[in-house]
RNA sequence: GUGGUUGUAGCUCAGUUGGUUAGAGCGCCGGAUUGUGGUUCCGGAGGUCGCCGGUUCGAGACCGGUCUUCCACCCCA
């Protein structure tokens, strides 16, 4: 056999069958945007390395997939780096194009970029394709998508709150139980503030995840291991051991951090947020957790993330409030808070759990049987009809044996087949079968247009 | 990036301490049934055993490398 064709680490295809089931899940989450104003952007699959680097920490430059230049790039690189082989300077010299690698930075550059054409407060969905040079993993790809929904140039806590009910809705219309992690930045700095330890904050949050997974005394232990202070550690106890309602945590973090004023800021953002919550009605739970630690590169607020409360996958969604973003790229002052939908891992939550609508992945409808061509011509005119009622229909193209037909039917799980040979068409009828119940009756095509629909 | 794991027909997997022409189930194609699928019966196609190299008289089995899969860490959707 010739050499097997293959695809790249970390990326697949996707079959017909397939493309229903995610195209279910962006319809509906983009619905569910386009509900709340949002407007679609797209931005181009690769940028300039230099928009890109930087932006995501030293681990996420790694991460990065980097575009060759075009032409005779070796004669340009620096002899002594190649010499060396330093990948990273060469790299520098050889690539000054690469994939995007979230949906959120290439958007902070498009406002900077079109700041004077947008309206502000700018609200936009994207859902596109992002690459990351990791190793795979199952719910992990190398190539996968994300749905972003942002709001640019706003402040207000509204934002936070309308994003927590477009989560509610996806996951209401999914049908998938999921709850809502809620952090804030400010409250982490807090922390950092009045234990001293400003420049560890990543390290705690780190080993304060871990709780579940290897109890107190080892959280502990690693904390010692990252050189915390026993002082620092003894007043973090607290903080490592809350628990209770969100209002309790909210009132723990009130006095633990009463001596910091970012950190009560952080707070008092919370509990806005929670208070505008209990006043609509959501169904998701929305729990307070300080130890998401996600995205504290660029994060400044707060902090989003949700799980899937029936299947053991990474987070599905995550997101937070940047003040920062667009300045990298010279644009002060306008804050943004976005979250993103990872629709991979939804598509991997929705097949495990089987939770597509049937209607939802049908493709055809109805099938003409072939018999002829006088007879198919009969079938394409009744087929006009059937197709502007609305209907998803095609007629088999070859005139085969009856059995290959109904097995085509079968195979691609066509609800009804219609069939017309001479004595329909002498009657103007069709015969229509119900592929599941095997019935099947002499009607006409608006009678037949009737029962599919129904 | 570190450590481990996996790879035999389209799919799920057998394959005995290395020994002749590598098997099963499902699926696929054809027939039984010249206007009726999903059941049944009969027949058929399809594999340089992930790839490269080594040990051996002999390798799907052993060794090395490489790619791939999945897992843990890291990080994250």
């Amino acid at each position: 056999m010739a050499q097997k064709p293959a695809i790249p680490k970390g990326t697949r295809d996707f079959s017909p069958v397939e493309m229903a089931k995610r195209n279910y899940i962006f319809d509906t989450i983009k619905s569910v945007f386009v509900k709340y104003g949002y407007q679609p952007i797209e931005t181009p699959a690769m940028e300039n390395l230099s928009t890109l680097m930087g932006k995501y920490g030293e681990e996420g430059d790694k991460l990065l997939f980097k575009i060759l230049n075009s032409g005779d790039f070796l004669a340009k690189a620096n002899e002594q780096f190649l010499t060396e082989k330093n990948s990273v300077k060469t790299t520098t010299q050889i690539s000054e194009k690469g994939l995007r690698y979230d949906l959120t930075v290439p958007f902070a550059r498009f406002v900077v970029q079109h700041q004077n054409e947008i309206t502000f407060p700018f609200k936009r969905y994207q859902i596109q394709p992002v690459w990351r040079a990791d190793r795979p993993q199952k719910g992990r790809y190398r190539e996968f998508y994300q749905c972003d929904v942002d709001v640019v140039g706003s402040d207000s806590l509204m934002n936070e709150v309308e994003l927590i009910q477009i989560v509610d809705d996806v996951y209401n219309a999914l049908g998938i139980n999921v709850v809502v992690k809620l952090n804030n930045r400010k409250i982490l700095t807090g922390i950092a503030e009045i234990i001293g330890e400003a420049d560890k904050i990543i390290d705690i949050t780190v080993a304060i995840d871990k709780l579940d997974k290897i109890g107190l005394d080892k959280v502990n232990e690693e904390l010692r291991q990252k050189n915390l202070s026993e002082g620092a550690i003894e007043k973090l106890q607290p903080i490592i051991n809350l628990a209770g309602t969100n209002q309790e945590k909210v009132e723990t973090l009130k006095s633990v951090l009463k001596t910091s004023e970012v950190g009560l800021k952080g707070v008092s953002e919370i509990e806005s947020v929670l208070e505008y919550l209990a006043t609509l009605t959501i169904t998701t739970e929305v729990e307070l957790d300080l130890t998401l630690a996600r995205g504290l590169n660029y994060y400044t607020g707060a902090i989003f993330e949700v799980k899937a409360l029936d299947v053991q996958i990474g987070s599905i969604t995550g997101g937070g409030r940047y003040d920062d973003l667009t300045g990298i790229f010279g644009l002060k002052d306008v804050s943004g808070v976005g979250i993103s939908f990872g629709a991979d891992r939804i598509y991997d939550v929705m097949n495990t759990l089987d939770l597509y609508p049937k209607e939802s992945i049908v493709s055809t409808q109805l099938l003409f049987v072939n018999f002829g061509e006088k007879e198919a011509l009969y079938s394409l005119k009744a087929l006009q009809h059937v197709r502007a009622a609305g209907i998803k229909a095609e007629l088999y193209p070859d005139s085969a044996k009856m059995k290959k037909q109904m097995a085509y039917a079968n195979k691609k799980e066509i609800l009804f087949v219609a069939m017309a040979g001479e004595d329909e068409i002498l009657e103007n009828k069709i015969t229509l079968k119900n592929m599941s119940s095997g019935e099947q009756s002499l009607v006409t095509v608006e009678e037949a247009i009737s029962i599919i629909q129904k």
